[in-house]
DNA sequence: GCGATCAGCT
DNA sequence: CACAGCTGATCGC
């Protein structure tokens, strides 16, 4: 029997500020207990902390509300009790993703009381179906061994393509063909014919040196250095380098473009991403700078415009003259002076702006590859080649370490921490691996669109959680995880190729962005899949419901292993096992030695006893946090525990309805308000107690307490000790702060580390810059 | 009116 | 701090 826990204190609530609260309280024997601190006052006594080895016993004796009517009676085996669901549970058709069981290393793992309440649960999952697609319904899938067939048919549908050529069938294949070649030495190269020698860019790139010379040209040295030719170009003055620049510029154009320009630098990170038959791609005589100009605000969607920048004979110059005076104040272009002109919107003005600002840095970056790498070329791949066959060289001595200091098995390779550039791209290296920057023509800000190093996939030209970076280069797009952070970008408008990712993402994506399946490939948990030449395997990464890792080994035989968010689990070092890792992309979140916070199974054992320990008073409401997706495994994991309903509403229900849960799991949700008194709820309603006091004012008349749960992994971090939880107080309301994570703690990303023991290590996540990234992911394998 | 995007906030 | 969002303002269609 679970004890009701000590606390320390019992002085009334003296909060002078909490009248509205203490309004609420329902008599003296719960008043006794409030002592209004916010502190962390509360003491689970150690018999009943972290006690997981003590058997929890499933009850409502504790929890006073009476159960609902269709609730089933306890018993040792809740899944396979003849239990008539809920009607919004049962109507549909059962699909099985396969991808996601909710307890799945609970039930791995036997020695905690939660798990030997789950022990006897059937480990089949099949879900509810939700409304997610024609397709599904279509082939009238019944059975957990026909939605196989089924996903075994939409994969065949959807490799197709791939067996016939990978994509030979669709433009956007066509288009690949003739842009990108991918070669197994990693990278990918801008095909003959695509990139043209006399883009906008040298024209841009002539811009940049007039307006911007020394932002643009300066090398490490601070010496300034001509864009085109690389000659050094200091001591002339500005005057002077503009026409340099600009005779480089003629004698560029004048050259036959083909097979040797500069402009063909294969790989160059910086080429405007436009669709083949953008007009962007394919200016007039560079001489007529009027047209180039006119095509590119068509491009912007500025047609409009096109009567003011003719009447005003607008080219390229006076375009850039426009801004020059803000350029030099303080790099950011403002919009005045397209006011000036007749451009009086505000939109516009800042699309011409943000665009110009985009394509200046993406000069900029241009001329300052060109001025580090000399003439001879080097791309950005090729570096990145070079950077790895010395890979035995120490780069960053304090950062990286040699793998064989730490792994005694590995004779030759060395794991490499590769600093990611921040989004903002405050790093201003090259990122490496084909990824390129992105132009997008929705401004944002000024800032440049550098596709960081964790969205990519070297030797692929694929892109992971990449669709802030859309570009018409890539047609492979995969999708971890359905976060608001990994899939931010993706409309249904999307046109970019195909996205990969789970079934449940699948769903989740055509559901809510409305992605049509078409675009959809889903991948089976698994099993392997060659894509556009590389075999593509994805694992359970444990994170959220439908999340994945994805591995990705190229016919050359090197490995990337993209972890996407993952939790640690012990299955996953079986999976990897017999798989090389050459580059491991690491979900980061919390690489820090402070972030080691408790398994999952403690937590939610904690959460069941705080429940089961607040619940003398019959009129507490519970409240537990969770994001779109996330949480799940907690909540539903108390509610079959204490044998209580879990109040959703009804959006959350449809998209439960997607993440692959059991009939019986489904069960113990509920959309009537009445039927229970633990209530999921986003979890920024939980993040302060003003936002809790409106909620308890709601409920004034059914309920007298409010204890939350704020579920996250920030909860273990900095000065806090690492516990299962702790407890903040005001007033009638509790608030409890559990480190419950989805992301992998410092510990267990160490483990991993050790067994994948990759030679290359990309971190996802920058929080304290690229260099901290570095050293913290250091830590990992010391 | 609707969808997309972004800043500000938790 | 900021996990992974939410909200409201703005803009374009």
């Amino acid at each position: 029997m679970i004890k009701v826990p000590v606390r320390k204190g019992s002085g009334v609530n003296a909060h002078s500020n909490e009248e509205d609260a203490l309004s609420l309280l329902p008599s003296p024997e719960l008043m006794q207990f409030t002592d209004g601190d916010d502190d962390d006052d509360f003491q689970i006594p150690p018999s009943t902390q972290l006690s997981i080895r003590k058997p929890l016993q499933p009850t409502n004796r504790n929890i006073s509300q009476p159960p609902p009517k269709k609730k089933p009676r306890l018993s040792r085996n809740p899944g396979k009790e003849n239990v008539a669901p809920t009607p919004e549970f049962s109507s549909d058709p059962d699909f099985s993703s396969g991808n996601y069981a909710p307890s799945a290393d609970l039930l791995g793992s036997s020695s905690t009381p939660v798990c030997s309440l789950l022990d006897c649960i059937p480990s089949s999952v099949d879900c509810s179906a939700g409304d997610f697609g024609e397709p599904v319904y279509s082939l009238g899938v019944e059975t957990e061994d026909e939605q196989v067939l089924f996903d075994t048919k939409e994969r065949d549908d959807c490799f197709k393509a791939n067996r016939e050529g990978y994509l030979c069938n669709s433009m956007e294949a066509r288009l690949l063909k003739s842009r990108i070649q991918l070669r197994f030495d990693g990278g990918i190269h801008e095909d003959e014919g695509f990139v043209e020698s006399d883009s906008e860019l040298d024209v841009l790139i002539k811009l940049c040196s007039e307006g911007n010379s020394g932002e643009c040209s300066v090398g490490k040295d601070d010496s300034i250095q001509c864009p085109l030719c690389s000659m050094d170009i200091s001591a002339l003055s500005e005057e002077q380098r503009q026409v340099h620049s600009n005779e480089c510029l003629d004698k560029s154009h004048n050259q036959a473009p083909e097979k040797d320009s500069p402009r063909k630098c294969e790989n160059s990170s910086s080429f405007i991403e436009e669709s083949v038959d953008d007009p962007v791609r394919h200016p007039q005589l560079v001489n007529d700078h009027l047209t180039p100009v006119l095509k590119w605000l068509r491009s912007l969607g500025l047609a409009k415009y096109e009567d003011v920048f003719r009447r005003e004979e607008i080219d390229w110059d006076t375009l850039q003259s426009l801004t020059e005076e803000d350029l030099r104040i303080d790099e950011v272009i403002t919009p005045q002076d397209l006011l000036s002109i007749g451009i009086t919107s505000l939109g516009p003005r800042k699309k011409i702006v943000n665009a110009l600002s985009t394509l200046r840095e993406e000069a900029c970056a241009e001329a300052q590859a060109r001025s580090l790498c000399g003439s001879s070329r080097v791309t950005e791949r090729q570096r990145d080649k070079s950077t790895n066959r010395k890979a035995s060289e120490p780069k960053k001595p304090t950062a990286n370490k040699l793998i064989t200091e730490f792994f005694p098995g590995q004779a030759t390779g060395s794991t490499k921490i590769r600093k990611s550039p921040k989004e903002t791209a405050t790093e201003k290296s090259p990122s490496d691996s084909g990824c390129r920057r992105a132009v997008r023509r929705n401004g944002n800000n000024g800032k440049s669109k550098v596709v960081p190093q964790w969205n990519c996939v070297p030797g692929t030209p694929f892109r992971v959680d990449a669709f802030k970076y859309l570009t018409r280069d890539c047609c492979h797009w995969f999708l971890t995880h359905f976060h608001l952070d990994h899939y931010q970008g993706l409309t249904k408008s999307f046109s970019h190729g195909k996205i990969y990712c789970s079934l449940v993402t699948a769903k989740l994506v055509n559901m809510k962005i409305g992605i049509p399946w078409e675009r959809l490939q889903v991948l089976q948990i698994g099993q392997k899949v060659n894509i556009a030449g590389i075999d593509v395997t994805c694992f359970d990464a444990n994170h959220c419901p439908g999340s994945i890792m994805i591995l990705f080994e190229a016919a050359n035989g090197k490995a990337v292993l993209q972890t996407g968010d993952f939790r640690y689990s012990e299955e996953m070092s079986n999976w990897l096992m017999g798989s090389h890792i050459s580059i491991l992309i690491l979900d980061t979140t919390y690489c820090n030695p402070q972030y080691d916070f408790p398994k999952q199974e403690a937590v939610i054992q904690f959460v069941v006893e705080a429940i089961q320990a607040e619940a003398f008073n019959p009129k507490t409401l519970f409240l537990i946090g969770s994001y779109t997706i996330g949480k799940e495994r907690l909540f539903l994991e108390v509610a079959r525990v204490l044998r209580e309903k879990i109040y959703i509403n009804p959006a959350k229900l449809k998209l439960l309805e997607c993440l692959g849960f059991s009939k019986e799991d489904m069960q113990w949700f509920t959309v009537k308000e009445e039927e229970s008194h633990i209530h999921v709820v986003p979890l920024w309603t939980l993040a302060s107690f003003k936002r809790l006091k409106h909620i308890a004012n709601r409920y004034t008349n059914r309920y007298s307490l409010i204890v939350a749960f704020s579920p996250t992994g920030w909860t273990s971090g900095k000065t806090k000790k690492k516990s299962p939880g702790r407890r903040l107080q005001q007033g009638t309301i509790i608030r409890y702060e559990v480190p419950y994570s989805e992301h992998s703690s410092f510990t267990e990303l160490r483990e991993f580390v050790q067994q994948v023991s990759p030679e290359v290590i990309i971190p996802s996540v920058n929080n304290d810059g690229p260099d901290a990234a570095a050293a913290m992911v250091s830590m990992l394998v010391s």
